[in-house]
DNA sequence: AACCGGTTTAACCATTTAGTTAAACCGCAA
DNA sequence: TTGCGGTTTAACTAAATGGTTAAACCGGTT
């Protein structure tokens, strides 16, 4: 085995990650995805056997590296709120290097949910307390508002991930009215993200 | 000019719309649209000269679509904190009804954003003032709290949007938690982005 | 030098795909 | 009945596509 290692397959699943981002499993040619990656077609059968199995790859790689963001539940020795302002941070971090992982994750699974169920199940990576989990319990002894967990839940990712998913429709808007998308202007909606966290587990 | 209309160019565009919503351009398949249109496909080429043109007058229905709803920020004789909560209730209302329509409209925009920007331009339908446009006068006026015009624009999609893009992701995470998706979830969340809203623009 | 196994390639195959075509069908008008 | 133009179809074409194959290349080992 001591073969050189050129480190094809990386690239290949580089190549296939930026293909398969921007046109789908369907949508997508192998021969662009061995024209992207540098090499000869048949060598992404010969190092993963098929289009769909290759996909598979990718895809679970995407999840799995955003599941990771989520850890930050497990250390309960934080407060809640911090924990929750702490996994912003990383979801704000993350996005902004793979700005294109979000738009990935949420249309595949929207052409078939029943695959990411199961692919969720395979991939339980977060020990001890869920944000669910802590948000039950938290409201339970009366630690924050009556909130209904579920709508927290989705209002905290819809801040977090739409801005990223819509950015750039929002700069095409936004280039033809009377204010600028600034630098700053992610930094500003985390901030404006916390905010809104602090409004709503604030008890009144 | 007396032949008979069967309908069919309008039964090719819900097809279209169907297959185009669910795999894009590059992975629908013409033989697919045909099939769910139950006709010839052929037919296809009669109508819409390629495939291409066909997505075009879809995408360019459900942009138009979408647009319409942006069209109760023109009534400038309601306050500018109700016609946000018209604006919200249409978004739901028209997300409700159509649930694809909004993954469909950034899928195909995170493709290429330069043609939505070509788009847009074509398709200037909102009259009279802007909610970006109507949010800077009120800020100037301190009418409402000093905002960021396009953080808050950011947020109250987010908001509105992102539940319909997430809904089949969260009903599966939370299948698996100690809560419940109820069914009245999407009517709770509306009331939230009030609140939001509310807050946001309280002056302090 | 010969052999080995992993890696890589050019060429190929069978199927799929978008698009085209000639002709049939249909309702209407003369 | 004939002619017309819009609609529809079965059959077809050329290119694209996922996948396969035989053989060359390469570094390491004997």
């Amino acid at each position: 085995m001591g073969i050189k290692d050129s480190g094809t397959e990386a690239r290949i699943l580089e190549a296939a990650k930026t293909v398969f981002m921007k046109y789908g499993l369907y949508g997508a040619r192998m021969q662009d995805i061995a024209d992207t990656a540098g090499i000869n077609k048949a060598l992404l059968h010969y190092y993963f056997r098929n289009k769909e199995k290759l996909f598979d790859a990718v895809f679970d790689g995407a999840l799995s590296k955003y599941f990771e963001q989520m850890n930050v539940f497990g250390d309960v020795s934080l407060p809640l709120e911090e924990r929750i302002f702490k996994y912003i941070d990383n979801i704000f971090s993350f996005l902004s290097e793979y700005p294109q992982m979000a738009m990935f994750i949420i249309k595949e699974i929207s052409i078939d949910p029943a695959v990411f169920k199961e692919k969720v199940e395979r991939m339980k990576t977060v020990k001890g307390p869920t944000l669910i989990s802590s948000l039950v319990e938290a409201v339970t002894k009366k630690q924050i508002a009556p909130i209904d967990p579920v709508v927290f839940l989705m209002n905290l990712h819809s801040l977090c991930i739409y801005p990223f998913l819509a950015a750039p429709i929002f700069k095409a808007i936004v280039a033809k009215s009377p204010v600028q998308w600034e630098d700053n202007e992610h930094e500003k909606m985390k901030q404006s993200v916390k905010e809104f966290v602090s409004f709503r587990l604030k008890n009144k």
